[in-house]
DNA sequence: TTGTAGGCGTTATCAC
DNA sequence: GTGATAACGCCTACAA
């Protein structure tokens, strides 16, 4: 910048104006400014800009891993965010706590302008730690009641619980099996209350023993389908708390020479992009992942006009999408 | 910084050096220091360190797109970075080269450290523009020859076609067919002369029609299945230059009412995660992309020594992964 | 071993 | 409308 005004003949600060473009400055000077700047091909220091602005013009991202659907959310929160002129700064925090935190410091040090945050547990150490600075945050599909002035994005997993629910016994399913996720989430124990409430509101059967805890892996839903069909069982159809155990055990069913969803009906969660692309394709309960992340993250550049507004919970409505894997019994 | 120095009773640069560790300083003070640290829970501003040190202490990651095998990269290339003490800044560029152009002069402002490239098309205006600066570049996947100096973490394309020529010919198909990628990457370009080439040593037949032109997509899975097989044809084996594609493939077949081994046996490439999920199971070529991005990154975290040495194309050979999808006709 | 001073590239505040 | 100057938080000679 030193160099562009000596080039043009003018000092830093009259640099300064043109580029920023919001002072007066007379039409002659600036377009030498700008020739300048163009011979030159001089690029503004962000990090300078940042010192003394005290922000360093991105939102930072914690997820617990990069499989879907938090593929997806991190390139929905990308174009976002760049849309607002940030950039986005994203950590996995799925190797561990240690990790989470030393991202964390990570992010308060580079004086991020907001985040978004889903954690791999609800205990999560970071939290706290956050309350401590002045940076909007948005807890993303994670509710914890920590902290008062915490803005949420979420799906209204109850409501996920219910439409599952009466897809499937409106298909005509009597007996209905299910598979959780970490039962530590309270995501998960809101999709379960939803749905167990539904089916037996209408008349059908969730048994207890039919009720399998995963950890939302693949795997998880493999081993499902042996603990639920290895030996013969009543159960006609299951509800998975999301794609990917829903994926696994229609996998493992194929192993096991059920036919899904002749023998099985299965129905997902999420609506992952993989989850057309099976064979059968799958029904599943579509979170809303687009208008999520683009609320989460107009709550991060619109932050101070939240905090003071009572309004601060999000909750998305889920969306059943028929597909193949589901049918009547 | 100089809140801590106060309560410690030093100088700012004592709390400096204490932090950084490199200098002497006397075990009292020192602890003094920390404590004070402690106490203010004081935090180093990255931004003011990156000003002086001219290093934003981030690698910036340039891609086509988050769908696989891109997010398995961001994952494993977060992992190494952070690993290294640098943080992820990542751009996806499906939307075009304005985005593209953005993101770069993006990094450029922010004193990025290294940038990992994988651009949409190899004509890409952003590679000249960097070679003006003194930017470390890795190009992941796709080789260009614009750049003398640039460091290059690749598969071995054409292995990859022999190799799936060599297993499919092997199991006793003797026409096959194939769908590349998008013509005017060389990748593609090297995968096709592999398989071309393989085929017809071994006596097998790949008819030009045959060779369906798609662009890594499920999608252009999907219709190559109905452009090959619609009609009675006489293929019994396809190989798809990724994996997307092959499941594409396998989807389309289905609703044609073909089986996969038993009408049709299909080889992919990559091995993304979903690959082992299908059913059934996708047999595939896999890209080593564990090994290929610590190569990335360490490359650019040693790149001085790398620029010097003769060395900088580093080629990864693939490897076979037997699964369901394949057998003999 | 520790303190002082200057500068990294910006912008804001004051003069002119 | 424009220029000098201070300050953002950090590091590093150089001095003490």
């Amino acid at each position: 910048m030193k160099d562009v005004a000596e080039i043009a003949g003018v000092s830093v600060s009259t640099v300064s104006r043109v580029i920023s473009g919001k002072f007066a400055v007379e039409e002659g000077t600036a377009s030498r400014v700008r020739s300048a700047i163009l011979q030159l091909d001089y690029r503004p220091n962000l990090l300078a800009w940042g010192l003394r602005s005290r922000s360093g013009k991105f939102i930072g991202l914690v997820i617990p891993g990069i499989h879907e659907p938090f593929a997806t959310m991190i390139g929905l929160l990308e174009e976002y965010v760049t849309r607002g002129g940030y950039s986005l700064l994203f950590g996995n925090t799925e190797s561990g706590p240690e990790k989470e935190n030393i991202f964390i410091d990570d992010l308060i040090s580079r004086h991020v302008d907001g985040i978004v945050f889903s954690g791999v547990s609800e205990k999560s150490l970071a939290l706290p730690k956050l309350a401590g600075t002045d940076i909007p945050i948005v807890l993303f599909d994670r509710v914890f009641n920590a902290r008062e002035n915490v803005v949420t994005v979420a799906l209204n997993n109850e409501a996920a619980g219910r439409l599952a629910a009466r897809y499937l016994v409106g298909l005509g399913h009597r007996r209905v099996a299910t598979i959780t996720g970490p039962p530590d989430l309270n995501l998960c124990k809101d999709r379960l209350h939803g749905f167990k409430d539904e089916v037996s509101r209408l008349g059908a059967a969730l048994d207890e023993r039919d009720i399998e805890v995963g950890d939302f892996s693949f795997d998880a839903g493999l081993k499902a389908s042996q603990a639920l069909f290895a030996r013969k069982s009543a159960v006609t159809a299951v509800w998975a708390q999301n794609d990917l155990m829903a994926i696994g055990l229609m996998r493992g069913l194929a192993s096991l020479g059920k036919r899904v969803p002749r023998d099985v009906s299965i129905v997902g969660a999420d609506d992952i992009p993989f989850a057309r692309m099976t064979v059968p394709s799958l029904s599943t309960v579509r979170q809303p992942f687009e208008a999520m992340c683009r609320q989460a993250v107009s709550s991060l550049l619109g932050y101070d006009d939240l905090s003071r507004s009572a309004n601060r919970h999000f909750a998305f409505d889920p969306e059943l999408v028929r597909r193949e894997s589901a049918q009547s019994p």
